[in-house]
RNA sequence: CGGGGCGUAGCUUAGCCCGGUAGAGCGCCUGCUUCGGGAGCAGGAGGUCGGAGGUUCGAAUCCUCUCGCCCCGACCA
Protein backbone atom coordinates (compact mmCIF):
# COMPACT_ATOMS: atom_id res chain seq x y z
CA UNK A 1 0.00 0.00 0.00
CA UNK A 2 0.97 3.37 -0.73
CA UNK A 3 2.29 5.55 2.12
CA UNK A 4 1.00 8.70 0.16
CA UNK A 5 -2.33 7.26 1.12
CA UNK A 6 -1.95 7.44 4.91
CA UNK A 7 -1.17 10.89 6.47
CA UNK A 8 1.64 12.18 8.65
CA UNK A 9 0.66 11.01 12.11
CA UNK A 10 -0.01 13.29 14.85
CA UNK A 11 2.56 11.65 16.67
CA UNK A 12 5.18 12.04 13.73
CA UNK A 13 4.61 16.02 12.93
CA UNK A 14 1.17 17.35 14.45
CA UNK A 15 1.95 20.33 12.00
CA UNK A 16 2.19 18.50 8.82
CA UNK A 17 -0.98 16.41 10.25
CA UNK A 18 -2.65 19.18 10.39
CA UNK A 19 -1.75 20.82 7.27
CA UNK A 20 -2.01 17.34 5.25
CA UNK A 21 -5.69 16.78 6.96
CA UNK A 22 -7.09 20.37 5.80
CA UNK A 23 -6.19 19.99 2.28
CA UNK A 24 -7.01 15.97 2.30
CA UNK A 25 -10.61 16.55 3.37
CA UNK A 26 -10.32 19.50 0.66
CA UNK A 27 -11.88 21.86 3.84
CA UNK A 28 -9.20 24.22 2.34
CA UNK A 29 -6.59 25.13 -0.33
CA UNK A 30 -3.86 27.24 -0.10
CA UNK A 31 -4.78 30.51 -2.75
CA UNK A 32 -2.55 32.10 -5.03
CA UNK A 33 -1.65 35.42 -2.40
CA UNK A 34 0.26 34.31 -0.09
CA UNK A 35 -1.70 33.84 3.66
CA UNK A 36 -4.59 33.54 2.31
CA UNK A 37 -6.69 30.52 1.86
CA UNK A 38 -9.53 29.29 -0.04
CA UNK A 39 -12.03 28.02 2.27
CA UNK A 40 -13.73 24.69 0.22
CA UNK A 41 -17.53 23.59 0.19
CA UNK A 42 -16.19 21.34 3.56
CA UNK A 43 -15.18 23.28 5.16
CA UNK A 44 -17.39 26.16 4.22
CA UNK A 45 -20.44 23.63 4.80
CA UNK A 46 -18.93 23.47 8.68
CA UNK A 47 -18.69 27.70 8.84
CA UNK A 48 -21.68 27.96 7.64
CA UNK A 49 -23.52 26.06 10.08
CA UNK A 50 -21.73 27.28 12.89
CA UNK A 51 -23.04 30.60 11.70
CA UNK A 52 -26.70 29.67 11.56
CA UNK A 53 -26.18 28.04 14.92
CA UNK A 54 -24.20 31.51 16.65
CA UNK A 55 -26.32 33.58 14.40
CA UNK A 56 -29.57 32.01 16.14
CA UNK A 57 -27.99 32.10 19.51
CA UNK A 58 -27.44 36.19 19.03
CA UNK A 59 -31.23 36.65 17.85
CA UNK A 60 -32.26 35.12 20.86
CA UNK A 61 -29.90 36.96 22.96
CA UNK A 62 -31.43 40.36 21.48
CA UNK A 63 -29.13 41.20 18.48
CA UNK A 64 -29.84 42.28 15.48
CA UNK A 65 -27.25 42.21 12.34
CA UNK A 66 -26.42 45.02 10.34
CA UNK A 67 -23.11 46.00 7.78
CA UNK A 68 -20.78 48.45 7.98
CA UNK A 69 -18.19 48.73 5.26
CA UNK A 70 -14.44 47.00 4.44
CA UNK A 71 -13.14 50.40 4.06
CA UNK A 72 -11.84 52.50 7.23
CA UNK A 73 -10.66 56.11 7.27
CA UNK A 74 -6.57 55.70 7.89
CA UNK A 75 -7.63 58.33 10.63
CA UNK A 76 -10.07 56.74 12.78
CA UNK A 77 -7.86 54.08 13.78
CA UNK A 78 -5.72 56.32 15.20
CA UNK A 79 -8.40 58.17 17.42
CA UNK A 80 -7.72 55.51 20.37
CA UNK A 81 -4.43 55.65 21.37
CA UNK A 82 -3.95 51.46 22.13
CA UNK A 83 -6.15 50.70 19.72
CA UNK A 84 -3.83 52.24 16.66
CA UNK A 85 -0.40 50.78 18.24
CA UNK A 86 -2.06 46.97 18.38
CA UNK A 87 -3.46 47.53 15.08
CA UNK A 88 -1.64 49.78 12.98
CA UNK A 89 1.07 47.95 12.03
CA UNK A 90 -0.86 44.75 10.57
CA UNK A 91 -3.13 46.85 8.47
CA UNK A 92 -3.68 46.83 5.02
CA UNK A 93 -3.78 50.29 3.39
CA UNK A 94 -5.58 50.94 0.05
CA UNK A 95 -3.68 54.62 -1.26
CA UNK A 96 -5.04 54.49 -4.65
CA UNK A 97 -8.54 54.08 -6.34
CA UNK A 98 -9.98 54.60 -10.00
CA UNK A 99 -6.11 55.32 -10.86
CA UNK A 100 -5.13 58.29 -8.22
CA UNK A 101 -3.82 58.68 -5.11
CA UNK A 102 -6.72 59.26 -2.20
CA UNK A 103 -6.79 62.29 -0.05
CA UNK A 104 -6.71 59.90 3.09
CA UNK A 105 -5.55 56.69 2.50
CA UNK A 106 -8.31 54.03 3.37
CA UNK A 107 -7.63 51.22 6.00
CA UNK A 108 -9.16 47.36 5.21
CA UNK A 109 -10.89 46.59 8.10
CA UNK A 110 -8.72 44.53 10.82
CA UNK A 111 -12.10 44.87 13.59
CA UNK A 112 -14.81 47.60 13.04
CA UNK A 113 -14.72 49.19 16.37
CA UNK A 114 -13.43 52.16 14.82
CA UNK A 115 -16.40 52.62 12.03
CA UNK A 116 -19.22 51.25 14.09
CA UNK A 117 -18.94 53.39 17.02
CA UNK A 118 -18.18 56.46 14.51
CA UNK A 119 -22.05 55.54 13.16
CA UNK A 120 -23.45 54.47 16.75
CA UNK A 121 -22.36 58.00 18.02
CA UNK A 122 -24.84 59.77 15.12
CA UNK A 123 -27.77 57.94 15.95
CA UNK A 124 -27.81 58.43 20.08
CA UNK A 125 -28.80 61.26 21.55
CA UNK A 126 -30.45 59.83 24.30
CA UNK A 127 -30.30 57.19 26.74
CA UNK A 128 -33.62 55.98 25.28
CA UNK A 129 -31.83 54.97 22.35
CA UNK A 130 -29.53 52.75 24.18
CA UNK A 131 -28.79 50.13 24.24
CA UNK A 132 -27.85 49.46 21.11
CA UNK A 133 -26.90 45.52 20.27
CA UNK A 134 -25.49 44.47 17.02
CA UNK A 135 -23.65 42.31 15.25
CA UNK A 136 -22.15 42.08 11.72
CA UNK A 137 -20.59 38.66 9.70
CA UNK A 138 -17.96 40.31 7.84
CA UNK A 139 -14.17 39.35 6.35
CA UNK A 140 -11.17 41.20 8.04
CA UNK A 141 -7.97 41.64 6.85
CA UNK A 142 -4.97 41.26 9.39
CA UNK A 143 -1.11 41.51 8.06
CA UNK A 144 0.10 38.54 9.48
CA UNK A 145 3.58 37.71 9.43
CA UNK A 146 3.41 33.83 9.83
CA UNK A 147 0.07 32.29 8.63
CA UNK A 148 -1.61 28.94 9.28
CA UNK A 149 -4.76 27.25 7.50
CA UNK A 150 -8.17 28.36 9.07
CA UNK A 151 -5.83 29.35 12.64
CA UNK A 152 -4.08 32.61 11.59
CA UNK A 153 -4.93 33.99 7.52
CA UNK A 154 -4.58 37.58 6.10
CA UNK A 155 -8.06 37.68 5.57
CA UNK A 156 -10.13 35.62 7.65
CA UNK A 157 -14.26 35.46 8.39
CA UNK A 158 -16.26 36.43 11.94
CA UNK A 159 -18.68 37.96 13.10
CA UNK A 160 -18.15 40.98 15.74
CA UNK A 161 -20.39 42.33 17.94
CA UNK A 162 -20.99 45.84 19.27
CA UNK A 163 -22.73 47.20 21.47
CA UNK A 164 -23.64 50.23 23.34
CA UNK A 165 -25.04 50.82 27.19
CA UNK A 166 -26.00 53.31 29.52
CA UNK A 167 -23.83 52.10 32.27
CA UNK A 168 -20.65 50.26 33.17
CA UNK A 169 -22.37 47.36 34.79
CA UNK A 170 -24.74 46.65 31.88
CA UNK A 171 -22.17 46.52 29.22
CA UNK A 172 -19.82 44.40 31.70
CA UNK A 173 -23.17 42.10 31.80
CA UNK A 174 -23.06 41.99 28.31
CA UNK A 175 -19.61 40.96 28.24
CA UNK A 176 -19.88 38.35 30.32
CA UNK A 177 -23.49 37.40 28.56
CA UNK A 178 -21.69 36.77 25.04
CA UNK A 179 -18.82 34.77 26.85
CA UNK A 180 -21.38 32.39 28.31
CA UNK A 181 -22.87 32.47 24.60
CA UNK A 182 -19.46 31.46 23.10
CA UNK A 183 -18.95 28.32 25.41
CA UNK A 184 -22.35 27.56 25.20
CA UNK A 185 -21.67 27.15 21.93
CA UNK A 186 -18.00 25.61 21.44
CA UNK A 187 -19.20 22.97 24.27
CA UNK A 188 -22.77 22.25 22.63
CA UNK A 189 -21.45 22.25 19.15
CA UNK A 190 -18.35 21.84 18.68
CA UNK A 191 -18.23 19.52 21.64
CA UNK A 192 -14.73 21.78 22.44
CA UNK A 193 -14.93 21.90 26.22
CA UNK A 194 -12.98 25.73 27.12
CA UNK A 195 -11.93 27.30 29.89
CA UNK A 196 -13.52 30.98 30.25
CA UNK A 197 -11.64 33.37 32.16
CA UNK A 198 -9.98 36.90 31.97
CA UNK A 199 -6.72 38.18 30.29
CA UNK A 200 -3.84 39.89 31.52
CA UNK A 201 -3.55 43.52 30.78
CA UNK A 202 -0.73 42.61 28.15
CA UNK A 203 -2.80 39.90 26.57
CA UNK A 204 -5.97 41.78 26.38
CA UNK A 205 -7.66 43.68 23.27
CA UNK A 206 -5.73 46.54 22.28
CA UNK A 207 -8.92 49.53 23.81
CA UNK A 208 -10.68 47.40 25.94
CA UNK A 209 -11.27 47.87 29.92
CA UNK A 210 -11.16 44.37 30.27
CA UNK A 211 -10.98 41.00 27.76
CA UNK A 212 -12.36 37.93 28.63
CA UNK A 213 -11.59 34.45 26.49
CA UNK A 214 -12.39 30.79 25.40
CA UNK A 215 -9.19 28.83 25.71
CA UNK A 216 -9.27 25.22 24.29
CA UNK A 217 -6.60 22.26 24.39
CA UNK A 218 -5.42 21.02 20.99
CA UNK A 219 -4.38 17.59 20.98
CA UNK A 220 -0.94 18.55 20.76
CA UNK A 221 -1.68 20.41 24.49
CA UNK A 222 -1.26 23.74 23.04
CA UNK A 223 -3.91 26.09 23.83
CA UNK A 224 -6.48 27.73 21.31
CA UNK A 225 -8.02 30.95 22.13
CA UNK A 226 -11.40 30.05 20.63
CA UNK A 227 -13.01 33.70 20.77
CA UNK A 228 -13.01 36.93 22.93
CA UNK A 229 -15.56 39.66 24.54
CA UNK A 230 -14.49 42.78 25.36
CA UNK A 231 -15.58 45.28 27.55
CA UNK A 232 -14.58 48.48 26.11
CA UNK A 233 -15.35 50.46 29.06
CA UNK A 234 -15.88 54.31 27.40
CA UNK A 235 -12.26 54.38 25.63
CA UNK A 236 -13.89 54.44 22.38
CA UNK A 237 -17.01 56.22 23.12
CA UNK A 238 -14.62 59.22 24.26
CA UNK A 239 -12.40 58.65 20.74
CA UNK A 240 -16.00 58.47 19.06
CA UNK A 241 -18.01 60.89 21.05
CA UNK A 242 -20.30 58.56 21.13
CA UNK A 243 -22.72 60.51 24.18
CA UNK A 244 -26.15 60.42 25.52
CA UNK A 245 -28.17 62.23 27.54
CA UNK A 246 -29.50 60.38 30.91
CA UNK A 247 -32.07 60.40 32.80
CA UNK A 248 -31.10 63.46 35.08
CA UNK A 249 -30.26 65.42 32.07
CA UNK A 250 -26.63 65.53 32.33
CA UNK A 251 -24.89 64.71 28.92
CA UNK A 252 -22.91 61.12 29.99
CA UNK A 253 -20.22 58.45 27.46
CA UNK A 254 -21.68 55.68 26.35
CA UNK A 255 -20.25 51.78 27.40
CA UNK A 256 -19.14 50.10 24.68
CA UNK A 257 -18.83 46.11 24.22
CA UNK A 258 -17.53 43.74 21.66
CA UNK A 259 -16.97 40.07 20.85
CA UNK A 260 -15.72 38.05 18.45
CA UNK A 261 -15.15 34.68 16.91
CA UNK A 262 -13.80 33.59 13.84
CA UNK A 263 -13.32 30.77 11.26
CA UNK A 264 -10.36 30.01 13.58
CA UNK A 265 -12.72 27.75 15.52
CA UNK A 266 -13.10 25.34 12.37
CA UNK A 267 -8.93 25.07 13.20
CA UNK A 268 -9.77 24.38 16.61
CA UNK A 269 -12.42 21.85 15.85
CA UNK A 270 -9.86 20.14 13.39
CA UNK A 271 -7.12 19.54 16.13
CA UNK A 272 -9.66 19.25 19.03
CA UNK A 273 -11.63 15.58 17.25
CA UNK A 274 -9.30 14.72 14.76
CA UNK A 275 -7.54 11.33 13.98
CA UNK A 276 -4.90 10.03 11.98
CA UNK A 277 -7.47 8.94 9.24
CA UNK A 278 -8.44 12.41 8.75
CA UNK A 279 -11.23 14.82 10.51
CA UNK A 280 -13.51 13.97 13.02
CA UNK A 281 -16.93 16.17 12.62
CA UNK A 282 -19.32 16.52 15.53
CA UNK A 283 -22.68 15.53 14.17
CA UNK A 284 -24.01 18.84 14.91
CA UNK A 285 -21.64 21.21 12.42
CA UNK A 286 -21.25 17.96 9.75
CA UNK A 287 -22.56 19.43 6.43
CA UNK A 288 -23.77 15.70 6.15
CA UNK A 289 -24.01 13.26 9.27
CA UNK A 290 -24.82 9.78 7.64
CA UNK A 291 -23.32 8.74 4.54
CA UNK A 292 -24.79 5.11 2.95
CA UNK A 293 -23.16 2.87 0.97
CA UNK A 294 -24.82 0.05 -1.16
CA UNK A 295 -22.91 -2.96 -1.30
CA UNK A 296 -23.33 -5.68 -3.91
CA UNK A 297 -21.66 -7.93 -5.84
CA UNK A 298 -23.91 -9.51 -9.32
CA UNK A 299 -25.96 -6.79 -11.14
CA UNK A 300 -29.09 -7.99 -9.44
CA UNK A 301 -28.06 -7.50 -6.13
CA UNK A 302 -26.90 -3.71 -7.06
CA UNK A 303 -30.39 -3.06 -8.31
CA UNK A 304 -31.82 -4.09 -5.31
CA UNK A 305 -29.10 -2.93 -3.08
CA UNK A 306 -28.76 0.27 -4.12
CA UNK A 307 -32.96 0.82 -4.87
CA UNK A 308 -33.09 0.06 -0.86
CA UNK A 309 -30.17 2.50 0.01
CA UNK A 310 -32.28 5.27 -1.68
CA UNK A 311 -35.75 4.76 0.10
CA UNK A 312 -33.29 4.44 3.78
CA UNK A 313 -31.76 7.97 2.36
CA UNK A 314 -35.34 9.19 1.98
CA UNK A 315 -37.10 7.84 5.37
CA UNK A 316 -33.73 9.08 7.09
CA UNK A 317 -34.25 12.73 5.23
CA UNK A 318 -38.13 12.77 5.65
CA UNK A 319 -37.98 11.78 9.30
CA UNK A 320 -39.46 14.82 11.57
CA UNK A 321 -38.24 13.66 15.33
CA UNK A 322 -35.97 15.88 15.97
CA UNK A 323 -38.04 19.41 14.36
CA UNK A 324 -39.32 19.88 11.37
CA UNK A 325 -36.50 22.37 10.34
CA UNK A 326 -33.42 20.11 11.44
CA UNK A 327 -34.17 16.99 9.24
CA UNK A 328 -31.44 14.19 9.12
CA UNK A 329 -28.45 15.17 6.45
CA UNK A 330 -28.10 11.81 4.78
CA UNK A 331 -25.96 11.10 1.31
CA UNK A 332 -25.72 7.89 -0.80
CA UNK A 333 -22.49 7.20 -2.36
CA UNK A 334 -23.71 4.57 -5.13
CA UNK A 335 -20.25 5.49 -7.13
CA UNK A 336 -19.54 2.65 -9.37
CA UNK A 337 -16.11 1.28 -10.20
CA UNK A 338 -15.22 2.65 -6.46
CA UNK A 339 -14.99 -0.32 -3.84
CA UNK A 340 -16.56 0.15 -0.55
CA UNK A 341 -13.04 0.19 1.55
CA UNK A 342 -12.00 3.21 -0.49
CA UNK A 343 -15.18 4.84 0.11
CA UNK A 344 -14.46 4.00 3.74
CA UNK A 345 -11.20 5.82 3.73
CA UNK A 346 -12.42 8.86 1.72
CA UNK A 347 -15.57 9.52 4.14
CA UNK A 348 -13.53 9.36 7.05
CA UNK A 349 -11.07 11.63 5.56
CA UNK A 350 -13.95 13.99 5.55
CA UNK A 351 -15.00 13.04 8.66
CA UNK A 352 -18.68 12.23 8.01
CA UNK A 353 -19.58 11.17 11.16
CA UNK A 354 -21.63 7.79 10.92
CA UNK A 355 -21.45 4.95 7.96
CA UNK A 356 -24.45 2.79 7.40
CA UNK A 357 -23.72 0.05 4.72
CA UNK A 358 -26.13 -1.78 3.09
CA UNK A 359 -25.74 -5.13 1.22
CA UNK A 360 -27.65 -8.24 0.76
CA UNK A 361 -27.01 -9.54 4.01
CA UNK A 362 -28.37 -6.45 5.61
CA UNK A 363 -31.58 -6.67 3.37
CA UNK A 364 -32.32 -10.34 4.40
CA UNK A 365 -31.80 -9.70 8.32
CA UNK A 366 -34.03 -6.33 7.84
CA UNK A 367 -31.04 -4.13 8.86
CA UNK A 368 -28.04 -2.16 8.09
CA UNK A 369 -24.40 -1.82 9.36
CA UNK A 370 -23.18 0.99 10.81
CA UNK A 371 -19.52 2.35 11.56
CA UNK A 372 -19.05 5.37 14.03
CA UNK A 373 -16.34 7.76 12.57
CA UNK A 374 -15.40 8.60 16.32
CA UNK A 375 -14.59 5.51 17.89
CA UNK A 376 -14.80 3.64 14.52
CA UNK A 377 -17.29 1.15 16.85
CA UNK A 378 -19.54 -1.25 14.24
CA UNK A 379 -23.38 -2.33 14.50
CA UNK A 380 -26.08 -3.73 13.05
CA UNK A 381 -28.88 -1.41 13.57
CA UNK A 382 -32.44 -2.87 12.92
CA UNK A 383 -34.55 -1.46 9.92
CA UNK A 384 -37.63 -0.58 11.85
CA UNK A 385 -37.09 2.52 13.68
CA UNK A 386 -33.83 3.61 12.24
CA UNK A 387 -34.23 7.04 11.81
CA UNK A 388 -34.71 7.55 15.56
CA UNK A 389 -31.65 4.85 15.75
CA UNK A 390 -29.72 6.99 13.99
CA UNK A 391 -30.20 10.29 15.28
CA UNK A 392 -29.67 8.41 18.58
CA UNK A 393 -26.64 7.40 17.88
CA UNK A 394 -25.42 10.76 16.63
CA UNK A 395 -26.45 12.65 19.74
CA UNK A 396 -23.75 9.70 21.20
CA UNK A 397 -21.25 10.73 19.40
CA UNK A 398 -21.57 14.19 20.13
CA UNK A 399 -22.03 13.82 23.87
CA UNK A 400 -18.58 11.28 23.55
CA UNK A 401 -17.11 13.97 21.70
CA UNK A 402 -16.99 16.19 24.32
CA UNK A 403 -16.39 13.93 26.78
CA UNK A 404 -13.59 12.75 25.35
CA UNK A 405 -11.79 16.24 25.10
CA UNK A 406 -13.04 17.10 28.25
CA UNK A 407 -10.84 13.79 29.78
CA UNK A 408 -8.19 14.77 27.59
CA UNK A 409 -7.71 18.43 28.31
CA UNK A 410 -8.21 17.62 32.31
CA UNK A 411 -5.51 15.08 32.04
CA UNK A 412 -2.96 17.12 30.50
CA UNK A 413 -3.93 19.83 33.17
CA UNK A 414 -1.51 20.26 35.67
CA UNK A 415 -3.16 21.99 39.22
CA UNK A 416 0.15 21.33 41.91
CA UNK A 417 2.96 22.86 40.39
CA UNK A 418 4.86 24.63 42.99
CA UNK A 419 8.21 25.20 41.36
CA UNK A 420 9.78 26.73 38.26
CA UNK A 421 11.79 24.63 37.89
CA UNK A 422 9.27 22.02 37.11
CA UNK A 423 6.92 23.93 35.53
CA UNK A 424 9.66 24.37 32.59
CA UNK A 425 9.90 20.32 32.60
CA UNK A 426 6.66 20.22 31.94
CA UNK A 427 6.69 23.22 28.80
CA UNK A 428 9.53 21.17 27.40
CA UNK A 429 8.06 17.92 27.90
CA UNK A 430 4.04 17.12 27.54
CA UNK A 431 2.98 20.54 27.81
CA UNK A 432 -0.63 21.45 28.72
CA UNK A 433 -2.71 23.52 31.36
CA UNK A 434 -0.23 24.92 34.64
CA UNK A 435 -2.93 26.08 36.73
CA UNK A 436 -0.44 28.18 39.33
CA UNK A 437 -0.21 31.40 41.28
CA UNK A 438 1.06 34.94 39.77
CA UNK A 439 2.05 37.81 41.49
CA UNK A 440 0.00 39.93 38.84
CA UNK A 441 3.94 41.28 37.61
CA UNK A 442 3.77 42.05 33.46
CA UNK A 443 7.67 41.84 33.88
CA UNK A 444 7.21 37.61 35.13
CA UNK A 445 4.83 37.18 32.41
CA UNK A 446 7.60 38.62 29.89
CA UNK A 447 10.05 36.64 31.20
CA UNK A 448 8.29 33.03 31.25
CA UNK A 449 7.31 33.81 27.80
CA UNK A 450 10.64 34.51 26.96
CA UNK A 451 12.30 31.52 28.73
CA UNK A 452 9.56 28.54 28.02
CA UNK A 453 7.24 30.29 25.19
CA UNK A 454 4.04 29.94 27.54
CA UNK A 455 1.99 32.52 28.14
CA UNK A 456 -0.67 33.41 30.99
CA UNK A 457 -3.67 32.10 28.80
CA UNK A 458 -6.42 33.59 31.12
CA UNK A 459 -7.57 34.26 34.91
CA UNK A 460 -9.62 31.31 35.02
CA UNK A 461 -13.37 31.91 36.27
CA UNK A 462 -14.11 30.63 39.35
CA UNK A 463 -15.20 27.47 38.44
CA UNK A 464 -12.27 26.32 37.19
CA UNK A 465 -10.05 27.20 39.78
CA UNK A 466 -8.31 24.64 42.19
CA UNK A 467 -10.11 23.40 44.79
CA UNK A 468 -6.61 25.03 47.23
CA UNK A 469 -6.06 28.21 45.74
CA UNK A 470 -2.17 28.77 44.94
CA UNK A 471 -0.71 31.04 47.73
CA UNK A 472 2.14 31.90 45.85
CA UNK A 473 3.87 33.02 42.61
CA UNK A 474 4.85 30.21 40.72
CA UNK A 475 8.18 32.19 39.48
CA UNK A 476 8.81 34.41 42.29
CA UNK A 477 7.44 33.18 45.54
CA UNK A 478 5.95 36.37 46.58
CA UNK A 479 2.11 35.82 47.51
CA UNK A 480 -0.01 34.95 44.30
CA UNK A 481 -2.42 38.24 43.03
CA UNK A 482 -4.17 35.42 40.88
CA UNK A 483 -4.18 31.41 40.30
CA UNK A 484 -3.62 31.76 36.31
CA UNK A 485 -3.29 29.21 33.86
CA UNK A 486 -0.04 29.17 31.68
CA UNK A 487 0.41 27.36 27.86
CA UNK A 488 1.66 27.25 24.89
CA UNK A 489 -0.61 28.69 22.29
CA UNK A 490 -1.37 28.91 18.64
C1' C B 1 12.44 40.18 8.70
C1' G B 2 16.12 36.06 10.77
C1' G B 3 17.02 30.55 10.47
C1' G B 4 15.93 25.78 7.86
C1' G B 5 13.85 23.08 3.77
C1' C B 6 11.87 22.77 -1.18
C1' G B 7 10.19 24.01 -6.50
C1' U B 8 10.40 18.07 -12.30
C1' A B 9 2.65 15.64 -15.11
C1' G B 10 -3.31 16.95 -10.91
C1' C B 11 -0.43 14.75 -6.28
C1' U B 12 4.17 12.29 -4.21
C1' U B 13 8.71 12.12 -6.27
C1' A B 14 13.58 9.59 -9.06
C1' G B 15 17.22 11.71 -12.08
C1' C B 16 21.34 16.67 -10.36
C1' C B 17 27.24 15.26 -7.09
C1' C B 18 29.72 13.07 -12.39
C1' G B 19 25.90 17.63 -18.61
C1' G B 20 24.12 13.46 -23.66
C1' U B 21 16.46 10.33 -25.67
C1' A B 22 12.66 13.26 -18.79
C1' G B 23 11.34 8.08 -15.66
C1' A B 24 8.19 5.90 -11.66
C1' G B 25 4.00 5.43 -8.11
C1' C B 26 -0.76 7.43 -7.11
C1' G B 27 -4.67 9.92 -9.55
C1' C B 28 -7.25 10.62 -14.47
C1' C B 29 -9.63 8.42 -19.43
C1' U B 30 -11.38 3.58 -22.22
C1' G B 31 -12.56 -1.67 -21.93
C1' C B 32 -13.16 -6.32 -19.38
C1' U B 33 -13.20 -8.86 -14.77
C1' U B 34 -14.21 -7.13 -9.68
C1' C B 35 -17.11 -5.06 -5.26
C1' G B 36 -18.73 -6.47 3.24
C1' G B 37 -11.80 -1.99 4.67
C1' G B 38 -7.55 1.65 -0.14
C1' A B 39 -9.13 -4.18 -6.67
C1' G B 40 -6.63 -6.75 -11.13
C1' C B 41 -5.31 -6.85 -16.22
C1' A B 42 -4.84 -4.37 -20.97
C1' G B 43 -4.64 0.13 -23.56
C1' G B 44 -4.34 5.65 -23.27
C1' A B 45 -3.93 11.04 -22.21
C1' G B 46 -0.99 14.27 -19.46
C1' G B 47 5.84 17.82 -18.92
C1' U B 48 7.92 25.62 -21.28
C1' C B 49 11.92 20.27 -15.29
C1' G B 50 9.24 27.77 -10.99
C1' G B 51 11.30 32.11 -14.13
C1' A B 52 15.38 34.96 -16.55
C1' G B 53 20.29 35.23 -18.03
C1' G B 54 25.06 32.78 -18.65
C1' U B 55 28.78 28.59 -19.70
C1' U B 56 28.62 24.59 -23.47
C1' C B 57 28.21 21.29 -29.73
C1' G B 58 24.50 20.00 -26.00
C1' A B 59 21.63 22.11 -19.42
C1' A B 60 16.42 19.25 -15.19
C1' U B 61 21.83 18.64 -14.10
C1' C B 62 27.13 23.63 -13.77
C1' C B 63 27.22 29.37 -12.64
C1' U B 64 24.53 34.16 -11.58
C1' C B 65 20.16 36.59 -10.55
C1' U B 66 15.09 36.24 -9.46
C1' C B 67 10.07 34.56 -8.02
C1' G B 68 7.21 31.41 -5.06
C1' C B 69 5.85 27.84 -1.29
C1' C B 70 6.32 25.09 3.39
C1' C B 71 8.49 24.61 8.40
C1' C B 72 10.82 27.06 12.93
C1' G B 73 11.23 32.17 15.46
C1' A B 74 9.56 37.53 16.56
C1' C B 75 3.67 39.44 15.86
C1' C B 76 -1.47 37.81 16.36
C1' A B 77 -8.33 35.73 16.31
Amino acid sequence: MADDKKLTTRADDFSAWYNELVLRAELADYSPVKGSMVIRPNGYGIWERMQRALDDMFKATGHQNAYFPLFIPQSFLQKEAQHVEGFAPETAVVTHGGGKALEEPLVVRPTSETIIYHMFAKWVQSYRDLPILMNQWANVVRWEMRTRLFLRTLEFLWQEGHTAHATHDEAEAETRRMLGVYREFMEGWIAMPVVTGQKTESEKFAGALRTYSCEAMMQDNKALQAGTSHNLGQNFAKAFDLKFQDESGEMAFAWNTSWGVSTRMVGGLIMTHSDDNGLICPPRLAPVEVVLIPIYKSDDEKARVVEAAYQVRDELAAWTGRGATDRLRVTVDAREGIKPGAKYYEHEMRGIPLRLEIGPKDLEKGSVFSARRDTRAKAALPMAGLPAAVAGLLETIQADLLAAATARREANSHRNVTSYAQFKEIMEGPGGFVYAGWNGDPAVEAKVKEETKATIRCIPDPEFRSAQAPTTCLVTGEPARHEVIWAKAY
